[in-house]
DNA sequence: CCCCAGGGTAGGG
DNA sequence: CCCTACCATGGG
């Protein structure tokens, strides 16, 4: 890591640029579903079980009420910390559109997020929008998980969920969606697919093995890898990314990116989906 | 009323 | 292999 921290009082800063790492574009294009901005600057959430507050200038990061050791052994790792973002962004920089897209929000970068979580939510994630896709989370966060501070409920866990039947989440909004979830939990917890082994397997095998659930199809399998398994090579092609590849590369997007295609996407994403809003 | 959303399944050709 | 109707729900 090559970025600066130092303690304040019970606050953690740290120093990095935000255009290396912006706390709402990164923590709110897409990826990640249970943060919410509070301003311009400062935003909200829970991750790996810790609520996650946090304020940003242009050259610090603040996290709020947060040990080096928490920040060593969670946050570092989940921001992406260790990866050369410069590096890969002067690269993806040789292709225009990405370079559009990523001066557009250079501070985005890939969370590493917990696998079980990502896979219930981009289950839910299928024909859905992201407003809708949050509200249903944090319903679920609530009925099933813990109350760490006020209103602020943890990602249940996969024994949190064991008995859970199509009715019980009926009041989550899922639709049609209730039936995936079932089954992905049973599957789970029959140990008919084991989640931890996924991180070890080849794509080949780690593919194979989710779309053995029910709802989980090409797309939902990639968002999986890439955001809860942080398999950079996964390219995950939904309404938006197709809107991208039909209006910007009719060619197909350049092979040479292959083993980092998944963090291009996520600019491209972000880009499509929010800039006539800004 | 319409169309759309970080798509997938089942069924038919 | 490909194609497509259908799938619940809420936002715009």
């Amino acid at each position: 890591m090559n970025y600066k921290i130092k303690t304040k009082g019970n606050d953690l800063i740290l120093q990095i640029p935000k255009t290396e790492l912006n706390i709402i574009d990164t923590l709110d294009c897409g990826q990640a579903f249970r943060f919410k901005a509070i301003d311009e600057n400062e935003i909200a959430g829970i991750a790996f079980n810790k609520y996650l507050h946090l304020t940003q200038n242009e050259s610090e990061i603040t996290f709020y009420n947060t040990t080096e050791t928490d920040f060593e052994n969670i946050w570092c790792e989940f921001f992406d910390l260790n990866t050369d973002y410069i590096k890969l962004k002067k690269d993806f920089s040789k292709d225009e559109v990405l370079k559009t897209a990523i001066e557009y929000a250079s501070g985005i970068r890939i969370l590493k997020q917990d696998s079980f979580e990502i896979l219930i939510s981009f289950i839910i994630s299928q024909n859905n929008n992201i407003k809708r896709i949050k509200t249903s989370i944090d319903k679920l966060c609530k009925l099933y998980g813990n109350e760490i501070a006020t209103d602020c409920y943890t990602f249940p866990t996969i024994e949190q969920l064991k008995d859970i039947q199509k009715a019980d989440i009926s009041e989550l909004g899922l639709g049609y969606r209730d039936d995936y979830i079932v089954d992905c939990v049973q599957k789970l917890v029959a140990k008919e697919i084991i989640i931890e082994d996924i991180a070890n397997m080849d794509l080949v095998d780690a593919k194979k093995e989710l779309l053995k659930i029910k709802g989980v199809g090409p797309k939902v399998c990639d968002c999986v890898l890439l955001f809860g398994f942080y398999k950079t090579e996964c390219f995950p092609i939904d309404t938006w990314i197709k809107k991208v590849l039909a209006e910007y590369y009719p060619n197909g997007f350049p092979t040479e990116y292959n083993d980092v295609s998944g963090i291009a996407q996520q600019y491209l994403f972000h880009y499509m989906r929010t800039k006539q809003n800004k």
